[in-house]
DNA sequence: ACAAGTCGGTTGTTTTTACAACGGAAAGGA
DNA sequence: TCCTTTCCGTTGTAAAAACAACCGACTTGT
């Protein structure tokens, strides 16, 4: 677990707490760490979640298969970021979605309920984590009102082009390249891959824009 | 503003706190009242907030217009509600949405800063107010992953279906009311309402469901 | 009570999507 | 290296949605 620590101190919810006293809170805190390999389900819908986690190294992906096993993407988590901070109000009911492993994963799990309750003198830091992850969470909304900016667009077209460009916004240049193969961004947006795929080339064509793999360019 | 007191006291910002101390903390929080008529605008895309916003009275839409005037309409405010704790990070951009009241509305402004700062002996409650917007957050979290839920579904009946199956779950009962006209409905689910109310019709024509005006009943 | 506006259902046409199926290229494992 | 799997573009068809337009019922304001 200490071999982490540094990894640690560079997460959204350490920021600005030292190494020595993120290795003091750890106990403070109730953290496990537990690790994933490529394919595992890290948290599964219906369960109940009463913890923190943070992602200390890999990749994890937040979706949900509905009856017909038609795959939905909300989101994913790279090293350092947070996830279950939607469900650390004691009324909030199970987890909505699947949590899974697309690479080996090593995860950090807080025992909310100590998260939150500012305790005695050990931990000096803990109302800077606290507000740490007041603004994470305020952070991880924004991107969920961002995504349903997107998935609210009546055609993949507009879909692709609301995604397409707020990207390039963030990355602050035309080119860029996206996180997602085609079938993850096909299901991030909730089309169908090959519909999708068709727009995209359609787009290509009519000379909106290039792309290759996950390198993409608007004209 | 002293007559909201018992208004606000009502409200999950301020839950747990006595009416005598939520007088005392409206200035310790830098509380602005302001109302609204019917169709005016409260918050608008662009601008800059620097303040939590809670509802004492009436109601607001968090809506958006795209370039050729589809209105997506991404929530809805009613009366005890808070708004804006998406923006409280400081490094959170500008609002991505409009609000507008669409009833006559009071509206309540506190400082961001003055209120996730804890201040001195003044507020005795402060911590409790601190925790209660971070729980706040958490289940407006949740609210979106809801919404993102139904949006995410491929075709009009099964956004319909999953959007009032959830709604009768929450109200415990087969029949049940919505807190949409057909119009506000669809722009919430992103679909055409012309679209939708033919699709409410087929599905009551096949016996799926009964419905009068915002009233339905699932078979 | 009247006029104007809103609301919701209906219809027909056009556009877009979903779905299924295929094949070539690239990646990864044994 | 060879084999398997994944990835992604492509095509054709059927299904669904968007769009526009219309109408009757109901509200609202004056």
């Amino acid at each position: 677990m200490k071999e982490y620590i540094p990894v640690l101190k560079r997460t959204r919810l350490f920021s600005g707490v030292g190494e020595e006293d993120i290795g003091a809170m750890l106990s403070c805190l109730g953290a496990r760490l537990l690790t994933y390999r490529k394919g595992e389900y890290v948290l599964r819908q219906g369960e109940h979640l009463s913890d923190i986690v943070v992602l200390a190294e890999g990749c994890l992906h937040i979706q949900k298969d509905d009856y017909w096993g038609n795959r939905s993407i909300l989101g994913q988590i790279g090293a350092g970021e947070i996830f279950g901070e939607a469900y650390v109000a004691p009324e909030s009911g199970t987890l909505l979605n699947d949590v899974v492993a697309v690479e080996n994963s090593a995860v950090f799990f807080f025992d909310v309920k100590r998260v939150i309750s500012t305790c005695s003198s050990a931990c000096r830091f803990h109302t800077m984590v606290v507000q740490n992850l007041f603004y994470a969470i305020s952070e991880k909304n924004r991107g969920l009102v961002q995504k349903l900016d997107y998935i609210s667009r009546r055609t993949t077209r507009e879909k692709l082009i609301a995604y397409l460009s707020e990207e390039a916004r963030k990355q602050n240049r035309a080119g860029f390249t996206i996180p997602f193969k085609r079938q993850q961004l096909a299901d991030y947006l909730s089309v169908d891959r090959s519909a999708m795929s068709n727009e995209l080339c359609r787009m290509r064509d009519e000379g909106l824009l290039e792309f290759e793999k996950n390198r993409f360019r608007l004209l």
